[in-house]
RNA sequence: GCGACGGUCGUCCAGUUUGGUCUAGGACAUCAGAUUGCCAAUCUGGUAACCCGGGUUCAAAUCCCGGCUGUCGCACCA
């Protein structure tokens, strides 16, 4: 079996994901679901990005509509540029970008946006058929990747936003005015997008409903270099592939001397980005910053770099990291025709604002993670462990009695009570104690609290620590200072 | 979306070739009880599945058609 399949069975079997519908036949492919055990872990990735990121750096964080107004995506350009023309063959049904198609078969300019009756003209023309039955084809008809939805009874067109930014964007006045805002300012959001793609596989891979958090991070462009705090972070190590993918690794400050990164601004970004993940659990050995080619940038972008990290089905992007220049706050102004022009407090200067993101995709970064701790311990029976952080685990601590006897059980009640106010706690009082520490272990808790004889003379507990398996008997008053510690320090 | 190959308890697999003996079997997991009392022990018992919809047939997990879905390849991937 593949990391990737015994990932898989543990999400299945122990409630981390699992595929949306599925006890329906017509469910449809690229929908899952968080079971239990997900969105604990999913809460507590998110609480970490919130520390790590939006609060270390004074972001402000907003949480927006999914569905958004035709006139938002005519802005940002997702309606003009990704309309795909499609044709389909009547006979077998097979589909091909029709510009494409038609430029390969007969050495014609196509241009994407060309309208579709001359696109129909020129495949009558040319008496076009399908290469792979020879059937006839159907009118042009467009593909988007957007879903769109109708709004009331008139079914007023609208979509489902296909990134969380354009939120952002769209109420980028408000907040930046109502909030006293600063240039260099992040807006931060955590919720969902979609995408209708093709094909979506892999799970939580490639999902048509996802989960972003994107920081849209708004600049004076003249200023990129004028960052004080930059200083917190020059001395972070990134590895940082160029186009030929060679890596390089450099601290941030290193990283401008050599014009690896453009300025202060991206690089400081970058190092508060890759001090979240080498936080998350994830090997940071196996992560680079990819710069991305003209080819493969999206079309916003001016420069852009990936963060990928190294997993058994090969290297996966974590997060987008765009210098957006102007792109969309020049569209938004220019279709709203509001001034979205602010003014710099550091000089009084107007400026419409750069915006350089961090968009990641929360999914994959779980699925990251997930793979990174899972950890086979073929010297204790193959024990299966997933080596979470002990704030990322989507429990902290299981309380166990030896027994169900002699009160054993009473007591342990007592202190599961008592712990689950405050924490993830799981009280399990059935089966062998070694089976009920693998258990818990296979779901990444850290720490395992066993109630016994010693318990009811003393009120002291052992606390097993998940990795080393090492006991050490504390007093059940000091438990709260304890798992306080473990979730600070670590 | 195309093509190839798949879809059976929570998970993995047997059964499909040659329709009937399948009231669908096993392992692990899970639940209850007994026993033990610090690392997946043992015993007993239980829960639990033929992807969905049609068709052929006296009879379908098995054959046929359609749909959905998974893996892989191609294409797509703001």
């Amino acid at each position: 079996m593949t990391n990737y399949e015994l990932i898989m069975k543990l999400a299945l079997e122990r409630g981390f994901y699992f595929p949306s519908c599925e006890i329906y036949g017509d469910a449809q492919a690229g929908f899952w679901e968080y079971g239990p055990r997900g969105v604990s872990m999913k809460n507590k990735f998110i609480e970490l990005w919130r520390r790590e990121l939006v609060r270390r750096d004074g972001m402000l964080e907003i949480d927006g509509s999914q569905v958004m107004s035709k006139s938002v995506f005519v802005a940002s350009g997702h309606i003009g540029n990704f309309t795909d023309p499609i044709i389909k063959c009547t006979k077998c049904n097979s589909t091909f970008r029709a510009d494409r198609y038609i430029s390969e078969k007969t050495g014609e300019n196509v241009p994407e946006r060309m309208p579709d009756e001359e696109i129909d003209q020129l495949i009558k023309k040319h008496e076009l058929k399908c290469q792979n039955c020879k059937g006839d084809f159907g009118n042009v008809s467009r593909f988007n990747m957007m879903f769109r939805v109708g709004i009331g009874p008139a079914a007023e067109e609208a979509y489902l936003r296909p990134e969380t930014c354009q939120t952002i964007f769209v109420d980028f006045a408000r907040v930046f005015k109502t909030m006293r805002g600063k240039l260099p300012l992040g807006i931060a959001q955590i919720g969902k997008s979609f995408r209708n793609e093709i094909a979506p596989r892999q799970s939580l891979l490639r999902l048509r409903e996802f989960y972003q958090a994107e920081i849209e991070v708004f600049c004076n462009p003249n200023k990129l270099d004028d960052l004080p705090r930059f200083e917190e972070v020059k001395n972070t190590v990134l590895n940082i592939s160029d186009e030929s993918s060679t890596v390089n690794q450099v601290t941030a400050e290193e990283a401008i001397q050599k014009g690896i990164l453009p300025n202060k601004l991206v690089a400081y970004y970058l190092a508060l980005l890759n001090e979240f993940y080498s936080k998350t659990g994830i090997d940071m050995k196996r992560t680079r910053f990819r710069r991305l080619s003209d080819e493969d940038k999206a079309f916003y972008a001016s420069i852009a770099f990936d963060f990928e990290v190294e997993t058994s089905i090969g290297w996966l992007e974590l997060v987008a990291c765009n210098y957006r220049s102007d792109y969309d706050l020049k569209g938004h102004s220019a279709t709203s025709k509001q001034n979205l022009e602010v003014i710099d407090p550091s000089d009084q200067t107007k400026v419409l604002p750069h915006i350089f993101e961090l968009s990641m995709g929360i999914d994959r970064s779980l699925y990251t993670i997930l793979e990174h701790c899972y950890f086979q311990d073929f010297e204790h029976e193959n024990r299966l462990v997933l080596k979470l952080k002990p704030y990322l685990a989507p429990i902290l601590v299981g309380v166990l009695p030896l027994m169900t006897k002699d009160g054993l059980a009473a007591k342990a009640e007592g202190i599961y009570a008592d712990l689950k106010q405050d924490y993830d706690t799981f009280l399990d009082e059935s089966g062998s104690i070694g089976r009920r520490y693998r258990r818990l272990e296979e779901i990444g808790t850290p720490f395992a609290v066993t109630i016994d004889k010693t318990t009811m003379e003393d009120d002291t507990v052992t606390v097993r620590d998940r990795d080393s398996m090492q006991q050490k008997r504390i007093q059940i008053s000091q438990l709260n200072n304890f798992l306080q510690g473990a979730l600070k320090d670590s």
